[in-house]
DNA sequence: GATAAGGCCTCCAGTAACTGGAAGGTCAAG
DNA sequence: CTTGACCTTCCAGTTACTGGAGGCCTTATC
């Protein structure tokens, strides 16, 4: 497989598959025209990568994770960890967000949003303290 | 005020100051040995600008946002669709991350975390399709 | 007057994870 | 033999800073 098959079929871009042989994330062969040649495994780590990107785990953890998929004697506790402080993060941001959330719909609720100047969003930006 | 009042009133850094100035959002005068003279306008700009941060706008809904600001004649309307757009954009992330949620806490609840090799997590993440 | 501490300056590299583009080689079809 | 679709490498740009090097300025102390 060239790299737009592997493209299509993992759903990730080319350019994207090329980074990820620059970080050293998968290493396919080369044909003597120096095109890459992706074997079925490139392609399965591909989609691992795309599956763990999608569920927001950071390169690194990417690197880590499919290190252990290709460990046999991996203990479930080093992925679990892993997945574990990836979630708290990602609760810590949702309740960063909501937060965010909260006080701009109370402040877009409170706008009037018509051609006059008078705007609460701007009174709170700009208040004193 | 020097760089360092205002970074403690601000709560901003002293480089994420420069930066501001750099961007062109403030342009603090100079005193003769080079120094950045904040008056007390630059420090409210400042406070504007750490809160808007903080509600997640980006530097240019805050460049856009302060121009409103000091623009007597705005119309609250163009305010509030810069929140509300970005209101939108916060509303899409909090989904996006419930979702990666969600499915991790499916995935780290069924791992066992022990010493054993098997995963859901990485039967997850590596299942064909 | 020398010195040391602390604040300020500019410039530059690095961060995360790509994305898009230029310049150019390769290949299959007509 | 040319056209067009692929592929290659390399490089710049993205967001919003952050940290550091190297060096000047100021103030206090000895």
């Amino acid at each position: 497989m060239n790299i737009g098959d592997v493209a299509d079929r993992s759903g990730l871009p080319a350019n994207t598959i090329r980074y990820y042989e620059e970080i050293g994330l998968i290493s396919p062969a080369r044909d003597n025209n120096g095109y890459r040649r992706f074997a079925e495994q490139d392609l399965h780590k591909l989609a691992f990568l795309a599956r763990a990107r999608a569920l927001g785990f950071t390169i690194e953890d990417c690197r880590a994770l499919l290190a252990l998929y290709e460990d046999d004697t991996r203990a479930s506790a080093d992925v679990k960890r892993i997945a574990r402080d990836h979630l708290r993060r990602i609760e810590a941001k949702i309740a960063d967000l909501r937060a965010m959330q909260d006080t701009l719909t109370e402040l877009v609720d409170a706008c009037a949003g018509d051609a006059r100047p008078d705007c609460p969003i701007l009174r709170d930006l700009g208040r004193e303290g």
